[in-house]
DNA sequence: TGCAAACAAATTGCACACAATTAATTAAGT
DNA sequence: ACTTAATTAATTGTGTGCAATTTGTTTGCA
């Protein structure tokens, strides 16, 4: 119960001991399971959480989609190009402010909700895991990403 | 007790609902803590994981540090010459069988240990997550990156 | 009103990820 | 031995992520 007299150096856990690194190589798993799928439906996996914000609330501007996706502009933007340049999702300016950007999905975006709600399925049929297990997973992964977050 | 006579229709699931979106933002805002920290010594996010990996087993070869983080040598090979070209690491071929190439930490590298513990030091305290719950979420990851990897 | 500060997107440059392909080497089968 | 298959890296091309900057618009305030 004593400080050490002689503190241990300070050390450079193993890999796998980082938690940063079992989210990131859960994330690349995440990424190359959607790849194929996704693929048959024209998404990259990005694309597709684009996508999904937008179905989920449509008509919002870049800024807006960049806070619930945790993306800046610089990323956005061209990926938002790429979806409009296949005529997923359309970009106007705001009349109202014309610095805004707003999105909105088009007919075609929106037939394609069935397929990517296929997509997600599949998922989490492959996954694997319960309803429960998951929105454990969640709550502890959205807190860290939280908290890193309100520091900046 | 009885099946839908009508089931509803297939939906896709709000972004803050998917776990994968957890994974994936939780990712970005790991790399973005990091950023800040390992620029002071020179190294990205991707080459932190290199070198903590080497720094565990020194001597190996691409394939093999393929395997330890997920990743492929189309992936590997640049970022491993960065590490090169700034001397932190030797890259040859093993004479033993020349389709292979030997990765060695140099002194360099090893002196840049100490210092990239305490970076680790500084993201766990800021992260402020107690070692078991890391733990928990780690096993979590890991399963199901392991599931999505045994499944091809 | 006029003008600096704030704001929203877009642009630029760099570093991953990854599919698909290529090049070089080794292993295996006849 | 010789040819083919398998293995390992490297290369090529596309699409993110992000810091830093630029462009265009709006707000605030003297």
């Amino acid at each position: 119960m004593t400080a050490d007299p002689q503190p241990a150096a300070l050390e450079v856990p193993r890999i796998d001991d980082l938690l940063c690194f079992s989210i990131y190589s859960a994330g690349l798993a995440f990424n190359q399971l959607y790849r194929p799928l996704l693929e048959e439906i024209g998404l990259t996996y990005p694309q597709f959480l684009v996508m999904v914000a937008l179905w989920d609330r449509d008509g919002r501007t870049v800024k807006e989609l960049g806070e619930a996706l945790y993306l800046d502009s610089s990323t956005l933007t061209p990926l938002l190009k790429r979806l409009e340049a296949v005529g997923l999702l359309s970009r106007s300016r705001n009349p109202k402010d014309e610095r805004q950007v707003l999105l909105r999905v088009t007919d075609k975006g929106n037939a394609l909700r069935p397929k990517a709600a296929a997509v997600a399925c599949a998922i989490v049929d492959t996954v694997g895991i319960s309803a429960e297990a998951a929105k454990t997973l969640r709550s502890g992964l959205d807190g860290i990403r939280n908290k890193i977050h309100r520091q900046d």
